[in-house]
RNA sequence: GGGGUCGUAGUUCAGCUGGUUAGAACGCCGGCCUGUCACGCCGGAGGUCGCGAGUUCGAGUCUCGUCGGCCCCGCCA
């Protein structure tokens, strides 16, 4: 039977016990942990969201050494007690210099068996933890993360609030646009075959606020892509939307950088700023990724100039074909064997590449590639390379040989070790305005439709839009994409022209987005923005591998809700109430 | 859509080239215990080997399918 506690108050926190505490009287709330029954003496270890402490029941009052005898783990119970200090202390426990002799006991709930113990690190699978979330979240390391990501929202609106912007509300019940992800649909009961789309981002919306006048907005809020997911997406996850208007990329960048500042000082970091900028063109050729992990310090080398000259007929053909030679040293790696020789070269072709040349010198060059020393010795000088090290090279096609050891440097065993609290940010800026999708048989965007060219690039539009680059830029923070945006297009024409490069007929972009060409003529300011992975920062912040430990109620990797079971079926009433039938 | 990997007691796992009654630890239940904190000691219960076919005298083990977890490619303006 529960017991009633309308006339006890809580005064203390569990974990919040101290020395200094001694000898008060307390009112403690919250789950047994653990109970370790001594037959005349009684402890249980009481937890709340701020900690563990030991409660002990003695001897002198037999009723409720008996009543504690009878607590099991995750019972909700309250304690009224005296702060001691203990007799023999806990160094491992914040709480552990001092214990709560129990006077009194209430019992408020029971509990089953759990499936599996409130501890930390989870011995659980995820799927176990995903289906008794509610237990899972109990966990001290849970409760850390959720408490750090509403710290960082409270960091990022504070800030953001000081500057001058205002957090405003966009609708979740929005328009499907062409472009981008696939859209989550909402069915019109009202409009029976019509349909609402969950925003992949607020981004027309928030535009459309600077053509309002609010000039400087922020939202931390839900947006939804139907994608599949990864241990870094979700279907539905959280951004921090900003837009600015009358600003360039700089005013952006420094507004940020602050921000971040203030984010990481939660966890003792201190940045430095301004953070370095790359432009798309340098990261891809130096790290073969546009979302460089800095703290690898590893740079890829062009080699084609120097391959042109060499006696090899495998690079003749692939220069002939338009090919570059693109090196990757790796220091003191001299030593892999043929065996892990062949495992990088697995990896390389993973990626695409075709193959993979391996040159190592250790008493002279060993190469797979059969060259006069003289030749060996070139490409040794152009790498860098040393006694004992490693040359890695790929002739393919530029972005190929750019990915594929991109990969080989951004997972290369010796450089990822040890440096989770090194924080390498950079801005990645100049990305081309538009990529060609073999699938859509088309120019796409890189970035988004809205985003303006670069001035001097603009006179390609026309005859050359693949070569026109953009006022588009990344935040990268250790090889994870945490943030784009860029300057928009204020211009009504400039943006049908977008539009119509991108292959959307006049009607299709009348349909789609005729509403927001039509409030660009009305006075549009100059503007920009950009939108931070809320998720990945928490993330980030909190040193874990996957957002999911920093998401309340994830989903699984195949989109399902296993707390919930959704998505699932419903009633044919409901069905029928929007028009909708199943095939 | 594709590739990889995992699924055995409540949990985490072991289980060899197919062969008696499928094991361990933790947890759980009962008993004992006045300073424990991974409490200890004694005793006990607990299994649709994810599910479904197939091969075989015989399947946890082999094959196919299917469901689910995780990682990756594609996809993610």
């Amino acid at each position: 039977m529960a017991a009633d506690r309308s006339n006890w108050k809580r005064t203390h926190y569990c974990g919040e016990l101290r020395p200094a505490h001694s000898g008060q009287d307390v009112v403690l709330m919250g789950w047994v942990h653990k109970n370790r029954d001594m037959g005349n003496l009684v402890f249980v270890d009481l937890r709340d969201r701020e900690g563990l402490v030991q409660i002990v029941f003695r001897s002198d009052k037999a009723a409720l050494i008996e009543e504690a005898k009878r607590l099991r783990t995750e019972f909700v119970v309250g304690v009224r007690g005296t702060v001691r200090p203990r007799e023999a202390k806990n160094k491992d426990l914040a709480t552990g210099e001092v214990e709560v002799e129990a006077k009194e006991l209430k019992l408020f709930a029971a509990s089953k068996i759990p499936p599996f113990a409130v501890a930390d690190p989870p011995q659980a699978s995820e799927e176990l933890r995903f289906k008794h979330r509610y237990l899972d979240l109990r966990r001290p390391a849970m409760q850390r993360n959720i408490r750090l990501r509403h710290e960082a929202a409270l960091r990022v609106r504070n800030f953001l609030s000081g500057k001058g912007f205002y957090e405003i509300e966009t609708p979740f019940m929005t328009k499907s646009t062409p472009e981008g992800a696939r859209d989550y649909l909402i069915p019109s009961r009202v409009y029976k075959g019509r349909f609402y789309a969950l925003p992949q981002s607020p981004q027309i919306l928030k535009q459309t606020l600077m053509i309002s006048g609010f000039d400087r907005y922020f939202q931390i809020v839900r947006c939804f892509r139907d994608e599949d997911l990864r241990a870094d997406r979700q279907p539905e996850f959280t951004q921090i939307d900003i837009e600015m208007s009358f600003i360039d990329r700089e005013d952006l960048f420094v507004v940020i950088e602050e921000l971040m500042a203030s984010v990481f000082e939660l966890i003792g970091e201190k940045l430095t700023l301004p953070f370095p900028k790359l432009s798309y063109k340098e990261t891809m050729e130096k790290y073969g990724s546009d979302k460089p992990d800095l703290r690898i310090h590893l740079e890829m080398k062009d080699l084609t100039a120097i391959g042109k000259d060499l006696s090899a007929d495998l690079l003749k053909n692939i220069f002939a074909a338009g090919g570059e030679l693109k090196g990757l040293l790796l220091p003191g790696a001299g030593s892999l064997s043929r065996g892990q020789l062949d495992k990088l070269g697995e990896k390389a072709k993973s990626f695409g590449a075709k193959g993979l040349i391996w040159i190592k010198k250790q008493d002279g060059f060993k190469s797979s590639l059969r060259l006069a020393e003289s030749e060996f010795e070139s490409i040794w000088a152009a790498l860098g390379g040393g006694e004992g090290d490693l040359g890695l090279l790929i002739a393919d096609k530029k972005e190929t040989g750019l990915k594929a050891l991109g990969e080989i440097r951004r997972t290369w065993p010796q450089e990822k070790a040890g440096n989770k609290r090194d924080f390498k940010f950079a801005w990645v800026t100049d990305f081309p305005l538009m990529e060609w999708s073999d699938e859509e048989g088309r120019l796409v965007s890189m970035h988004h439709p809205f985003t303006s060219p670069l001035d001097e690039d603009m006179g390609l539009l026309e005859k050359e839009p693949a070569r026109v680059r953009a006022k588009a830029y990344d935040l990268v923070l250790n090889g994870i994409e945490v943030g784009g945006g860029s300057i928009r297009i204020h211009d009504t024409e400039l943006q049908r022209k977008i539009f119509s490069v991108l292959g959307l007929t006049p009607k299709e972009t009348e349909e789609k987005f005729g509403f927001f060409l039509e409030a660009l003529t009305y006075g549009a300011p100059p503007h920009g923005g950009i939108a931070l992975g809320f998720d990945r920062l928490v993330m980030i912040l909190a040193g874990e591998e996957s957002i999911r430990e920093v998401i309340p109620f994830p989903k699984t990797t195949s989109a399902l809700c296993l707390l919930t079971n959704s998505p699932s079926e419903v009633s044919d009433r409901q069905l029928a109430e929007l028009g909708l039938k199943l095939k």
